[in-house]
DNA sequence: CTGTTAGCGCATTCAC
DNA sequence: GTGAATGCGCTAACAG
């Protein structure tokens, strides 16, 4: 015991250690160890030194130093979330359901940016293994993937969203393409557009290939033949770009289905320029249901994916994945709902057949 | 699990160490830490050793551990950052200013959203320095903000943003509050408005009460008396509410000023729902200029503020704190700038004068 | 130039 | 019920 009369509250100085509380409490650092740690619970120490410990340990400000006990138990309690771009509203929604999940859990959450770039992916990936994180929420994923395949390759733990790669030994969370791209090309049908486009994401992204093969058999069923042409990023320059080509090309063009929320609105530009109307003149469907997708102009029709639901889904299987390193990988499909909206309205009447 | 007969080659058994490199290099486990610490550089390594522990640390696939490093070093290369909303576009594009600037500084960020609470603030931010972050960058102060003082009196290298604080020992990067509402203002009043009444943030939040003072002050020093009233959080939802009161009780009202885009959003569908238009009947301004303010209906006349380039300044002079933890603290301020878009025209003519 | 030594703060196995 | 001892993986003095 130091001088506990004045030296005692010196703040700020250094952060307190097992070691000063144990002083402090007369007792040893694993005694103090085992209290901090719940096991008093256990009927492994006697009331009045738990009383004293935690008296101690609250009066000097201790906190549990997470990079010790870390290098101790080999878990940190931090996830990392890697996503194609934080300045993207849906991904915002899914970060906020993933975090709160991770949260209540007792996790951190670290988030990266990778600007949908596979060298980006590779550098921040390692900067989150680098902090030793206890697993990934992965929403990059390519179909042949070698950055993910590295991840699975250390035994990390890792849940895909958004995207599937193919990897079968990987958990993902997902949206039901199939479904939402046929609630899409239905409701354009029933409208009565026949001559229909679709602009995709970036090639070799599941979401894409799903998407556009959903369009593609759904329209061939009805004996249409799908337009389609992919866009390099899923942003509205790209959808601008894309789609003033596909109206270049298909003049006939009634109605756009894109791939996502974004390229929808770059749809809607391109339309514009080209002296046509949305909806009057072509109507547009998006994927995603964004926020804001309601205030555009004009508002857009849209295949809702519930974001906050799937950013917690996803969290969670982590989590459980975490838990169990040795269970089988699980798939889940987000269903999807159909938004009507301002953007889709029947075709105009033909001038030629 | 495998049987561990060969012993070396394992893969995926366990991480590397250095002691795996050292032992298969030849050499003693420092000498393999100065090697992958860049120390070679310094002529103290010869040049053949180097080159073989490399050759066996990227064959073996070594990678640092950042918590070993972290425990001794006392330095995570973690930063926090605490926001109100990670829903919110202006803090995205913040976040991925911030992100760029750590990234490139070889540190990784940890993102926790508070909903604006501060209760939520508290654990989020014991989240965060229990991961031992290295700094925070903090958006969410309030004028006196407790779960601020703690941070400081632990003498974690602390930056806000957006909001001041009560706290003059710390650096903040703020937008020029003065500037922009001046350049709102005089806007409203050069369009011929004498009616404009202000919807600001949330009480005790820097930014609320410059915006509301510099209003006030610049109405006055025309003769004008300035109305306003405040809402409870930055969304729609109360940009709506508060609009309508203050259309009730003052439906001569031409213009009104937001403290932010959200709650300009939200004017204008009050100014809707009252069976007014904008910016036919009632001009509206907003303040951020956040992603897509240009694509709603109508597009929004606002006071700019570059997300990206706050977001860069905020980590830099973190950095900057933390490499050098006794610098005086510095207050940056970001000019805005006034993009004059849909929202705003000239007030009807008067009916009753 | 490289090896030796000594912890960083903690959790945990083993004694008593 | 509690203390002692050990080591997680690494860096940084200090020797040589």
């Amino acid at each position: 015991m130091s001088s506990s009369v004045v030296g005692d509250d010196t703040r700020g100085s250094r952060a307190p250690t097992l070691r000063d509380v144990a002083r402090e409490a007369g007792v040893h650092v694993s005694t103090v160890s085992r209290v901090l740690n719940g096991q008093a619970a256990a009927g492994r120490i006697t009331q009045d030194t738990e009383e004293r410990i935690r008296d101690v340990a609250s009066r000097l400000g201790y906190r549990h130093n997470n990079i010790a006990r870390a290098l101790r138990t080999g878990r940190t309690l931090v996830v990392g979330m890697v996503v194609p771009d934080v300045g993207n509203l849906y991904q915002a929604g899914i970060t906020r359901g993933a975090g709160d999940v991770l949260y209540a859990g007792g996790y951190s959450l670290i988030l990266a940016s990778t600007d949908d770039d596979p060298a980006h992916a590779e550098s921040q990936v390692a900067a989150m293994l680098g902090v030793q994180a206890d697993g990934l929420m992965y929403g990059v994923a390519r179909e042949d993937d070698p950055v993910l395949a590295g991840i699975v390759a250390q035994d990390v733990p890792v849940v895909l969203f958004n995207r599937a790669a193919d990897l079968p030994a990987v958990s993902a969370v997902l949206p039901d393409d199939l479904a939402g791209t046929r609630m899409a090309v239905e409701h354009l049908l029933a409208l009565g557009h026949r001559h229909i486009v679709h602009v995709g994401g970036p090639e070799a992204v599941s979401s894409t290939v799903n998407r556009l093969a959903a369009f593609e058999n759904l329209l061939q069923a009805r004996g249409i033949t799908g337009i389609h042409r992919l866009a390099r990023r899923h942003t509205e320059e790209e959808g601008h770009r894309v789609t003033r080509q596909l109206l270049e090309e298909h003049p006939e063009t009634t109605a756009v289905l894109a791939a996502n929320d974004r390229l929808a609105l770059g749809a809607i530009d391109a339309i514009r320029d080209s002296g046509r109307s949305c909806p009057d003149d072509v109507s547009v469907v998006g994927f995603n249901d964004m926020p804001y997708s309601d205030r555009f102009s004009p508002s857009l029709t849209t295949v809702r994916i519930s974001q906050y639901e799937l950013g917690g889904r996803v969290a969670r299987l982590l989590l459980e994945t975490i838990a169990d390193p040795g269970r089988p990988p699980e798939t889940h499909l987000v269903t999807p709902e159909l938004i009507v909206r301002g953007s889709t309205a029947v075709p105009p009447a033909e001038t030629s057949t």
